[in-house]
RNA sequence: GCGGGUGUAGCUCAGUUGGUCAGAGCGCCAGAUUGUGGCUCUGGAAGUCGUCGGUUCAACUCCGAUCACUCGCCCCA
């Protein structure tokens, strides 16, 4: 992948093809499932992306034209932020539980590197209720997710799964005093990034916390409780913790979530129960996972997502509360990355199935005509323009992966005749040009 | 925000201690091949060597500045 303004990538037009072939393979699951568009501005209020980002995430601070005006916006680092902001100003119009996808640009203020951009899209998709969510919808995201990145044609990947309540409910008991609630956040988060660091480093971080040596032992034992088998040998392990009632919850919840997506029919390999998992988002409260590329580990992960027990409370003040579970996929990561391995087909730079040749330039007008009859039945056509020899117009549609192309001469033209050459096969059918219906969709499928 | 690297044709890069060093491969265009692409062969177009300044008889080569891109760290998708 190459950018021309750092961080700001773009894509020659057989990889354009690919990214939008997964991004529409995306959006159609989605849809397939309910969810409705949406679409927000590219900017909003600073104050509100404040909310919850820190100022170097926004890439580019715009000030109003208007001199005298306050105001001023920034351009989104996420859908979140933006859907908490429509979801407390429209909430009175819409109908909960709300399910809704966006797929969008997202812009951060960071350095880029591989795998990294300060353009990016995210496809997020969201359930939000009013007050309560079932957690069979926690288990419908994961249903979700995981059936649109197994139709995706893309290499084995594994979601990891956990409970915020887990992990919380175990610390709460063992950081308390001063500044405990930061702390254990911070505690989280260093535990999330467990297999980045080495064993030293990890537990030297650990310290810090204050936390005990007998609960250091036991957070220990806790952590490697994944390592162990199966995810019901896992939860067969957790329960008799019994760390806290908070933990006995986010046990009790993971089990519920992970036996819900058996009986939705996902396998057991595409979901790993993850006692170290807790993502960095500090708005998620209960179920959280992260999806990665089982052989591919150097873009860390493709996607994830969670549940948050209060969207809005970031944005407004008010006493309404919004329960929501969301996900998102990360293409603009995971494709560059795919096309760089050869592990996507990006073999077409073209979306047209059919080049008509023109062979006499006098009946151009004839030639577009036809054109137009294989249009009217859905064939993405081009014409040749461009006065060019027979050969260069078949080496054009051969180069841009254009399968077939329409060849015939003013006699042919004039007897309704035209011959459709197929440039993988080299197979050639005379066809009647006249009436042209099915057999002539089939005939170029 | 901090710390490295690189900048020569559309692309990937070579250019020896400053002195025919402005090159190769791929790609592109044309022809061999007057209705039919990929292969092969022949020929062709294409670069103010990132930019500005300095040193020198001489700079792609050395020095300085600047811009751009890039890789790590932080953070994230």
């Amino acid at each position: 992948m190459k950018s021309d303004i750092s961080g700001f990538p773009e894509f020659l037009p057989n990889e354009q093809i690919a990214f939008n072939n997964v991004m529409n393979t995306i959006k159609e699951h989605f849809e397939l499932y309910g969810f409705v568009p949406m679409d927000t501005p590219a900017v909003e209020r600073i104050e509100t992306l404040l909310a919850k980002g820190n100022d170097s995430e926004i890439y580019g601070l715009y000030r109003l034209a208007d001199e005298n005006s306050k105001k001023s916006l920034g351009l989104r680092f996420d859908l979140t932020v933006p859907f908490a902001r429509y979801v407390s100003s429209h909430h009175g119009r819409m109908i909960f539980p709300h399910k809704r996808y966006q797929i969008a640009p997202v812009w951060r203020g960071e350095r880029p590197q591989y795998g990294r951009y300060r353009q990016f899209y995210q496809c997020d998709v969201d359930i939000i209720g009013e007050d309560e969510l079932s957690i069979s919808h926690d288990a419908e995201i994961l249903k979700l997710i995981t059936e649109t990145l197994r139709d995706l044609n893309i290499p084995e990947f594994t979601t990891k799964v956990n409970n915020r309540k887990v992990l919380t409910g175990f610390l709460k008991h063992v950081i308390v005093g001063e500044h405990a609630e930061e702390k254990i956040l911070e505690c989280m988060h260093l535990i999330d990034k467990i297999d980045k660091l080495s064993v030293d480093e990890f537990w030297k971080g650990m310290e810090e916390f204050g936390i005990s040596s007998k609960d250091l032992t036991k957070l220990k034992s806790f952590l490697e409780v994944e390592k162990r088998g199966s995810n019901e040998e896992i939860l067969k392990m957790l329960k008799p913790l019994n760390f806290s009632a908070e933990f006995n919850e986010g046990v009790s919840e993971l089990e519920t979530v992970l036996d819900l997506l058996k009986k939705f029919g996902i396998e057991d390999r595409y979901v790993k129960i993850s006692t170290s998992l807790a993502r960095g988002l500090s708005y998620y409260t209960g179920t959280v996972f992260e999806t990665s590329f089982d052989d591919i580990k150097d873009i860390g992960s493709i996607g994830g997502g969670g549940r948050y027990d209060d969207l809005t409370s970031m944005i407004s003040g008010s006493d309404k509360k919004f329960v929501g579970v969301g996900a998102s996929i990360g293409i603009s990561r995971m494709v560059p990355k795919l096309i760089d391995k050869g592990l996507l087909n990006c073999a077409k730079s073209t979306t047209s199935q059919l080049l008509v040749t023109v062979q006499n330039r006098n009946f151009i007008g004839s030639y577009m005509k036809l054109s137009g009859k294989f249009r009217r039945l859905g064939i993405k056509t081009e014409t040749y323009l461009q006065d060019k020899s027979l050969g260069a117009q078949i080496g054009y549609a051969s180069r841009k992966g254009i399968k077939y192309v329409l060849i015939a001469n003013d006699i042919e033209l004039l007897d309704n005749k035209a011959i459709i050459r197929n440039l993988e096969t080299k197979e050639q059918t005379v066809i009647r040009t006249e009436y042209m219906g099915k057999e002539v969709v089939d005939l170029l499928r």
